[in-house]
DNA sequence: CCCCCCATGTAACATGTTACATGATTGA
DNA sequence: TCAATCATGTAACATGTTACATGGGGGG
């Protein structure tokens, strides 16, 4: 086996479910499709590649079941060296580049965070969060307060739009912190 | 040429952009690096064949600029059946499954609109917008509630952050189309 | 003179999409 | 027995990524 690391968002998605609990293809698929997690793209064409990348990189093991029948059936779970590489993708620190262009990405990456590292690393996730956004939300207010007024409101609305989740996920990420907080006397698990 | 349409939501993207004012590739690229517009590639290797697509199916047309140097520097605009795909590609119904898996290009048809079809469009796109976000928050709060409460809470915490993004995307919409209302007194372009 | 920006493009590669193929099991 | 669902997979194809190639012009 090769230790390599998978390369896109669908790989990571696939070994956090995995590691959850031992899964097969077809149960992917399912979650993929009846769930609002992630929204992946469920076809066998590419979720079977996928899986057999992260076998033969040796982050997941897959064991036949239901020797009986011609088309074994695969539960595939993960491995040490999963683990590991399913924790350093989720520790990475957040760059802004991640908020515009790979936001799905970045919200998966905190989903899986909960069975892979301890609560100091949420709570740096979700500091760094802040702090991107605290840089970003101006930028876009001072975009949006250049753009000419003449013609049609779509593009001014657009950005406003774009504005707004951002300030939802602000609100979100304080909320969050909250519930994460090291020095709160009502500690998690309450 | 093959009248063909764009597959993608980037050939759209070009082609919207090129239907704003006519642009070369190397201007689309800029745009894609330094505006909140589109979180597209802005890779050569993605931009400009897809120029060449959209060229050949004629939907644009370039015309080279500066014949001085060696590398002739193309400027395309849009052609007749290029805003008749925009138009079409824009007006389409949407479908909750555009809400879910394809978010973003839900914007950008938004933010292409203005240019290609009248206010009546706008509105109908807003309201089925309006439709389908009650139809599913309610659904992800059903799912949210029925989460096991036991474990670490961050998959709890990403779904109720994607309600949240919803439910700030449904306070945009009321306001948005507040703005485009057929029969306010005090009309758009004030 | 060298480096950076303008400007267009190609080649190899990995990934994902769509459509199809295969076969077992379960309920009407 | 027939249809639907479980379950895995492949093949052809389009797209996008990364890295490279090419070449002109301007500023220090």
């Amino acid at each position: 086996m090769k230790k390599e690391k998978p390369t896109t968002s669908l790989g990571y998605a696939l070994l956090g479910l995995i590691h959850l609990q031992p899964r097969s293809g077809y149960d992917l698929r399912k979650v993929f499709e009846t769930t609002p997690m992630g929204h992946y793209s469920s076809s066998p064409g590419a979720i079977y590649p996928a899986l057999k990348r992260l076998e033969e990189a040796g982050l997941i093991r897959g064991k036949v079941a239901g020797r009986k029948s011609m088309r074994p059936k695969r539960i595939y779970s993960s491995s040490p060296e999963g683990v590991k590489a399913l924790r350093e993708w989720v520790s990475q620190p957040l760059t802004m580049d991640d908020f515009v262009h790979r936001d799905d990405e970045l919200m998966l990456r905190f989903a899986l965070m909960g069975s892979v590292v301890d609560d100091a690393v949420t709570r740096q996730f979700l500091e760094q969060m802040l702090e991107i956004l605290d840089a970003y939300i101006p930028e876009l207010r001072q975009i949006l307060a250049e753009m000419p007024e003449a013609g049609p409101p779509h593009g001014r609305l657009a950005l406003s739009s774009g504005i707004e989740m951002y300030m939802a996920r602000r609100r979100w990420v304080r909320k969050a912190l909250a519930e994460f907080a090291p020095d709160e006397t009502k500690r998690r698990k309450e």
